[in-house]
DNA sequence: ATGGTATTACCGAACAGTCGGTATACAACG
DNA sequence: CGTTGTATACCGACTGTTCGGTAATACCAT
């Protein structure tokens, strides 16, 4: 029933904390979003989904500026803690386990939101600073956690002696591609294919002749 | 001095044809979306950037909504007849040369300005369905072009016999993700070690051991 | 060639509505 | 009494859009 149950977590974030009012002003602001898109998202819209006045918003934070930052960052944490999962498996499945969290077969309602508002906020980074640094941090993750299986797999002999951050940043490049074709295009078997394709370069490139 | 030159060819494109008053107008709205971004854009502002009036504008457009769909096939008319240029070599350099031209070591002001707006007008896409059909056509005109070179290479003996289609949705989603990355964060390496790695990938995967 | 009539392209002004932001007051609670 | 949170009411600026009017030009019958 309600849209953004999944962002009701009530604990606090790997970099920042957040009270009940400003989760549930987060939270509002996150319907908000879905419902209007970036590009017409107000202060008055986001206190209609909170169900208090302007002012009410304005008592917790100084201007929509700085609301939408805290708005990034709660994203932002909700990705990485989505993303942190387990993966201590061998390098083998730790890889190919990320891939298929990071391109899913299908998204439901909720996931698929969840992606549109990470590119309406992405379509922001160039004229804002503090939003391309949240990018570069999600992009920087994503690049360290893939780097450091594949080279855990070259030190345990599973995958051949690659480089080890070029293999990263080409799998985070077609991983974010695929992510975003997904919610910008009607070519829905995209993303499986790619993330076929993705599977069968891993094995291929990583797994050696041996 | 003038930051969008480059848009102002006088032919038409390929499915659209613009008088010179439009023109003008689609390259006004250009300049004021590279200054504004898309969440700010007003036709005020694009009145501005014409030097003309307001209603001069609606003169011409019957609504806001109208002209962005408009500019949207303008700059995608664009960006195909950039794409579109001479592959006709031998499928190898053919491949490796779409992959320079879609991720280049560096963009001037005025590709980087023309990324940023492609990736402004992406993020429109989930509550513009004109939009979404105009971004589905570029990713399958990137997709069959690629597609088309490799099964050439496939015919003509030059690659092994690998799923075609597959391969391009697999380097058409890197590039996009590079492309992405590049206006999107403070990675400003990161796209030249994706087109590294797409190359040898490229190599590996289709010249096979032959 | 002339006079009349459309058409094109523009302007200044105004419309109702929304924007971000503020001042102030009221109620609950310690 | 002071703090915390909320509501009412408002501000100037800006939003998309429409209107009446006006030069300049083009067409066309006489």
């Amino acid at each position: 029933m309600n849209d953004t149950d999944y962002l009701a977590t009530k604990g606090e974030s790997i970099g920042e904390t957040w009270s009940d009012g400003e989760r549930e002003i987060m939270m509002a602001t996150y319907r908000a979003m879905v419902e209007h898109g970036y590009s017409n998202l107000s202060i008055a819209k986001i206190a209609d989904e909170l169900g208090k006045t302007k002012a009410s918003v304005y008592y917790h934070y100084d201007s929509k500026e700085e609301l939408l930052v805290s708005f990034l960052d709660f994203v932002v944490d909700r990705f990485k803690r989505d993303f942190t999962g387990q993966h201590s498996e061998n390098p083998d499945t730790a890889l190919k386990n990320v891939i298929e969290r990071l391109i899913p077969l299908e998204l439901d309602d909720e996931e698929f939101h969840g992606q549109v508002v990470l590119l309406e906020l992405r379509s922001q980074t160039s004229r804002n600073e503090a939003f391309r640094e949240r990018f570069t941090e999600i992009n920087e993750l994503l690049v360290g956690t893939i780097r450091d299986i594949v080279e855990r797999g070259i030190e345990t002999g599973v995958f051949r002696d690659v480089e080890a951050t070029r293999v990263a940043e080409h799998v985070v490049a077609t991983v974010n591609g695929a992510r975003v074709d997904r919610v910008s295009t009607d070519r829905s078997s995209a993303p499986a294919a790619v993330r076929v394709a993705l599977s069968s370069y891993v094995d291929a490139e990583l797994r050696g002749q041996e």
